[in-house]
DNA sequence: CTGAAAGCGCTAACAC
DNA sequence: GTGTTAGCGCTTTCAG
């Protein structure tokens, strides 16, 4: 860490012996300076090891809109959850990678919020209104929550990932939800299951109830019972109780569409628990496809969805918005992985 | 999004019946402004929305060193790879995790860059010179990695996570990896493994050669030879190849330290397709604890570190230069988790 | 081609 | 308490 004062203009013109429009001229290379005073700026600059500085470029520059200046602000994804712990999460961790590929082609900057507690909220406020961010991405809200409000009042572009449950964002990109529910409970049917049960994510999150109406739906058209549905909360611990309660009250069931793979993992741990066995007894299809179902035994048969390209396009839509387009929402679909939890290869 | 042109500072003056100083002051609430005008100028910054410009604000008040102003930059996470793909990395993230978790609990905002490519070191130099950032955290440095000059020129504080193979820097958050290395193959050789093998690790990361001397140092200790060793990358893949390897070169193997979990999966697929039982034949221990390794079959004996600490310290660190202080490099301890690929319990 | 001068929006002395 | 006056460091007309 050099200390380094700051060079000013000044110093670099007075070095060169020039005035400090011809140095200012220079080292935005603009046209109308000759040759000679361009080298002293620039030997100058060398010597002094001078460095704009941004804050007064910018403050200078203020004319174009949005997409003037050479750098914006950064880009900031906001996950509506208390913990960070969330970006541990597999599904967030593949959005940050979509989004960061992207932005890595412009020069937008990443930054990684958690936005429910009360500072967080209040950070994310500033940055959504004191021009200190180009842009917000908002994800994983929650039935009631608090940042739509913040989004509404922001005056940099806001792009939802996933639906809120409550109201239709302008902007978003969601995985087809309720399609890929639908894929795996017409795989279960399939392959000649009769009894099949649900474990829905949370219900305040939209992507949970797109997941069990596809769900109803689907036992609807083919004409089979629906009512063997438990809840929980998309977590591992969730999976494994809500299977357990299912196992109690419906122990004929010889199927289960759980909501997504963490849980999925939890409901196969209590399956083997209570003894029966797996695709044998009861057919297990999870949702998102993160690296563990591949591993779990027997591996999970589960729907998958284009994650990173979720969080690329998510960054992209941020990006057209911010280039005064009109972007529309997008649904990326989903498809179904056969493993062998479902016993059907 | 709302488009809002730009109140200013003496909008609200005029509309209060104020001096632009009054003004001012309301809004940093200095003292002395009587209650009436104070009332007034509340009353105009509510009618009109005023937002102080957060530039101009920043450019006046240049005084105080860094920690002056009441927020200070970003402060950004520069993983050395080329790929946004690392984001995804189960350690990776769990380093977010724990630099995130540390930065709630101060005004800073966390960025994500990768730095490896042309465009993205350039963009990380601007970071590191331009006050666009209050600090620096790098990550998996590599050989003669290009970040370590970007480092030495930077003024902000730097601090890296785990060390570089090249030099030893001033700031530094480690996981004691030869520490851990031991743990693993004393275990090993605790349950009677005799013909111990190991997968190391890339050579030109600290992490890779660390565990390694830890693997030499305790069969040299146990007086069991050490010439089974194979070299891969870290990736599950280059474990698959560097296992299947180690079989044919050294087919008496009856043990495997491999130093990454995601080897050690690739490597339990080598093993499994060469019909060696794990741990009967062979017994298998990682280095991570990543979630999967609990649901491979056989569970995965692993070496844990604390990955979210380390990010945690990273951040801390960065926080105490910031401060002016002058911490210590860290090296937070390992521990040894025991399932069931040694067979030991 | 080149330099002087006028700000960008806000803060911070300094007098009143 | 309150207003006036300088700038922060850079860009940008606008005359020469």
């Amino acid at each position: 860490m050099v200390v380094s004062r700051r060079v000013t203009l000044d110093e670099v013109a007075a070095r060169a012996g020039v005035s400090r429009s011809a140095a200012s001229r220079v080292i935005n290379n603009a046209p109308h300076v000759s040759k000679a005073k361009r080298d002293a700026v620039e030997r100058a600059i060398a010597a002094l090891g001078y460095v704009p500085d941004a804050t007064a470029r910018e403050l200078a520059r203020r004319h174009g809109g949005v997409s003037s200046g050479t750098d914006l602000g950064p880009v900031v994804l906001a996950v509506s959850a208390e913990d960070p712990q969330v970006f541990a999460d597999p599904f967030v961790a593949e959005v940050v990678v979509g989004i960061a590929s992207a932005l890595e082609e412009t020069d937008l900057e990443l930054v990684l919020r958690t936005a429910t507690s009360v500072a967080g909220q209040e950070r994310l406020r500033k940055l959504l209104r004191n021009g200190k961010s180009a842009g917000v991405m908002l994800m994983s809200m929650h039935g009631d929550d608090p940042l739509a409000q913040l989004a509404e009042e922001a005056d940099v572009p806001v792009v939802f990932g996933g639906r809120p449950v409550t109201f239709e964002p302008r902007y978003y990109v969601d995985a087809d939800n309720r399609g890929g529910a639908r894929l795996a409970v017409e795989h279960l049917v399939a392959v000649g299951r009769t009894r099949i049960a649900t474990i829905t994510g949370r219900m305040d999150e939209a992507a949970g109830t797109a997941r069990y109406k596809g769900f109803q739906e689907t036992l609807a058209v083919s004409g089979l019972d629906a009512r063997r549905v438990a809840h929980a909360d998309f977590s591992e611990d969730g999976g494994r109780k809500a299977m357990a309660e299912l196992l109690s009250a419906h122990p004929d069931l010889d199927a289960v569409f759980v909501a997504s793979d963490q849980m999925a993992i939890g409901a196969l741990r209590a399956l083997a628990e209570a003894g029966r066995s797996v695709p044998e007894d009861v057919a297990v299809v999870g949702f998102n496809d993160i690296a563990t179902a591949r591993h779990t035994s027997p591996p999970l048969t589960t729907v998958s969805q284009p994650i990173q390209a979720l969080g690329r396009e998510m960054a992209r839509m941020v990006r057209a918005l911010l280039e005064g387009k009109d972007p529309s929402p997008l649904i990326l679909p989903t498809r179904l992985v056969v493993r062998d939890s479902t016993g059907a290869r």
